[in-house]
Formats: structure tokens, sequence, C-alpha cells
DNA sequence: TGTACATCAGTGAACGCGCGTTCACTGATGTAC
DNA sequence: TGTACATCAGTGAACGCGCGTTCACTGATGTAC
């Protein structure tokens, strides 16, 4: 016992690699501080004790915590439109189960940037709220446009489509919430979720369907 | 000027009566101080200053935060409650038109509850995340059973009902929270939104009749 | 109806605590020659 | 390659502030006789 160990005495890297490698720790320790709680109730301090710093140093990488908080949402934002921008690329995602699958697969491994967005919502900091309905408008748009090039919706009106778009995205949003409460992956209930869900999308297709049959 | 004035040394009412109103002053004030941020970040003392009384005397109405919180959600519960039974009962209802007429009278005339319960719906507070679930599982079982009883739906599928059920229920509450964001009863932007709801709940029927004729 | 006592909503002083922010500093890393 | 100086991420003491909570109190209201 009592040996030597082989210690770092300062960390590996550049000054400013170790310098990322400390605002990526702030930023991660906030969202792990987030898993229960709203942005709004955690404090500068804390956010440093997460990441291991003292906390007059947090100046050193964010103005204040209104600053790491826009940060935290350009973050999980640029996410998010990655992950839009991957879905509307692949051709599988033409089904609906395809796409759930897809939202199931990124839901799971960013959980942390969906819960802080799901939370900030509808959450106190108007900023973030504006960002978000932005992004799920530019969102709609580009699913309508998606829509319209499906044989056989050539010839809707473009309202009716985008309102079609919005309640498929509001269903896949509905989802996702839903996805973020089940904390065990695979189990039952995320089963029977999905399957909801599906079911859902799949019903309101029926009815655009319907729908070209009634109102043209 | 300068003349005299009639004032009331101590307000009027039964020593009971006098405390409900302050317990209802401490619970509006609150509500107010909600109106553009989170239950978590608002102090006891910001709370009495609101209702106008000395901090300590807080303790008279509530053993704590947490508790006041609890009374709020109850309350508001009661209303969402007093609402769907009323929407149930009121025959013309079965129209998508007219539910979406009563919701938007309730929520405008509840905004603060609404504006807290949509707040705090996916808030830090489990407590009340889990009685919002609850209650809205209650009101999709409800509604479940209404569809179940409309001419030709009576063949369904008790799961595939509580599905589309649970769609409708989900595009009101999306809706709702809608409705919260828009600041000017009666504009554009309102009309707009429950013109696209209405259609929304159309296209989900239209899907149901579809539905129908594929899965049975 | 009048009196004596109990109740209790609200007061005000005081406390210890965690907060955000300032400031002068340290010492390892980076740069210029 | 070696030296002298600049940079700057992180430190630690200190501050004033609002917080939740305790406690003994006040004085109007309620109650018993």
């Amino acid at each position: 016992m009592d040996g030597h160990k082989l210690v770092y005495v300062t960390e590996p890297g550049t000054r400013a690699e170790r310098k990322e490698r400390t605002r990526q720790a702030l930023m991660d320790g906030t969202l792990d501080l987030l898993r229960d709680r709203s942005f709004a109730s955690v404090s500068l301090r804390e956010v440093t004790r997460s990441a291991g710093i003292v906390p007059t140093a947090f100046y050193r990488h964010f103005s204040s915590m209104e600053d790491l908080g826009v940060a935290l949402v350009e973050d999980s934002m640029r996410m998010l439109r990655q992950m839009l921008r991957d879905a509307r690329k692949d051709p599988s995602t033409k089904t609906a189960t395809e796409s759930l699958r897809i939202l199931v697969r990124q839901v799971r491994s960013h959980e942390d940037h969906f819960r802080f967005l799901a939370r900030e919502r509808y959450g106190g900091v108007t900023e973030v709220r504006r960002a978000f309905a932005t992004e799920l408008r530019m969102f709609v748009s580009e699913l309508t446009i998606d829509l319209s090039r499906m044989p056989g919706l050539e010839a809707w009106d473009i309202v009716d489509l985008e309102m079609a778009a919005d309640l498929i995205v509001s269903t896949m949003l509905t989802a996702t919430v839903g996805l973020l409460e089940i904390d065990r992956p695979g189990s039952e209930n995320e089963r029977e979720l999905l399957r909801r869900t599906e079911h859902q999308v799949r019903l309101i297709v029926l009815g655009m369907g319907a729908w070209r049959r009634t109102h043209n």
C-alpha cells in the first residue's frame, strides 16, 4: 500500500484547450443541475461548484447566468436543428414508424438538452420561448413543403397543408415530452407511447385523405 | 383641500373573514408574480410584500412556500375540473367550434391559473407534474367514454378510441398554451389559432372515419 | 348589557446563510528575441 | 535553445444584500359569565 501514484499537477493541453474544457464543464454541470429544477432557480455558485472551480472564475467564461442560459439555448438549438436537418435528408423518414425511431434515438442520446428545452419552453425566460417558437415555425414550414411534394397532395391549399403539418409536429412534440418522463428506455411504457403516437400520426394522414375528398 | 377623510382603522368583517381575505391576497399575489417567472424563483418575502403583510405573518396561513404551491395547484385543479365537468354536461360541446368557444372563454377568465398550470406542467415541482398528468388522464378516459357513445363509433376498439381522445386533448392543450401567449383577446392571431385548431380537430374526426374503414 | 379573560392575525428585531460581485493575487503557459 | 516578459485561468478574502425562520410582543376580536 501507500505506493507511488502518477498525478497530473495541472490538466493536459494548451491553455485554450483547458479553458474550453472548463466552459464545457460549466455548461454540462448546469444541464445536470437542471435534471429536476428550473434554470431560474440555479445559482452561479452551484454551477461553479459543479464544474470544480471557484465562483469568481465563472466570469472568465460568461458575463452572467443569463449569458450562460443563452449559450445553452444556442447549443440545444444547434443540436435540434442538426437533428431535424438529418431527419429530413434521411429517405427512411417517409414512414411514421421510421420518424419515431429516429426521434427516440435522438432524444435518448441528448436527454439533457431536450429536457432543458422542454422545461424552458414555457418557462420564465422570454428569449428562450421566442427562440424555440421560431425554430418550431421554421420546421413546420419545411414539413409543409415536404408534404406538398407528396403524391396526392400537390393540389392542396398551402394553409391546409400547414395546418396538418402543425398537427403532426405537435404530436411528435408531445411524444418527445412523454419520452423524457419515461426514465427506462425500451420499457413497456415507452413502447406503448410509441405505438400510440404512431397510430395518431397514421390517423392524421388518413384524415388528410378524407379532408381532400370533403374540401376539394 | 386637506379635508376630513373617512378611514377604516381596521378592515371590516370578522376575524375569520379577514384571515381568509389575507390568505386569498397571498395566493392572488403569488399568481400575479408568476405572470412572467417560475414558482421556484418567487421568494416568501416577495409574496408577503405583494399581500401587504410582514414576512413572519406568512406562517399564519401556510407552513412553507411549498405548502402555498400545493394550495395553488389544488385551486387551479378545482377550476380545471369544474370547467371540464361543465363542458361535458353542455350539449353544445358536441361540435369542435363550440368546444373551442368554451375553452377560450374559460382560459380568458382564469388566465392566471392556466398560466400557472402551463408553466409548472413541465416545471421543477414533481408533485405538480404528477397531479396534472393524473387530471389529464382522467379527462382522456371520460372523453373516450363520450366518444364510444357517439353514433358510428360503438364498434370501436377502446384502445383506438383512447388514442384518438388523447390526440384531441393534446390538440386542445396546445391551443390553450397558444392562447396564453396571445395577450390580445379577439386579435387576428387568436382567430387564426382557433381556425387552425378547429380544422385540426375536424381532420382528426375525419381520420377516425377513415380509420374505421381500414381497420375494421 | 357589562366585565374579565382568551385567542390569534399581524408586528418588528434579530439571527445565520448563501448569494453575486469586486479586487488584488498567483503561477503556469505563451511569446518575442 | 535559453531568457525575459506578457498573458490570463483560476484563487481567496471581503463586501453588502435578500433570504427563511425564531421569538417575544401587541392589540383588536371573540367568548364566558
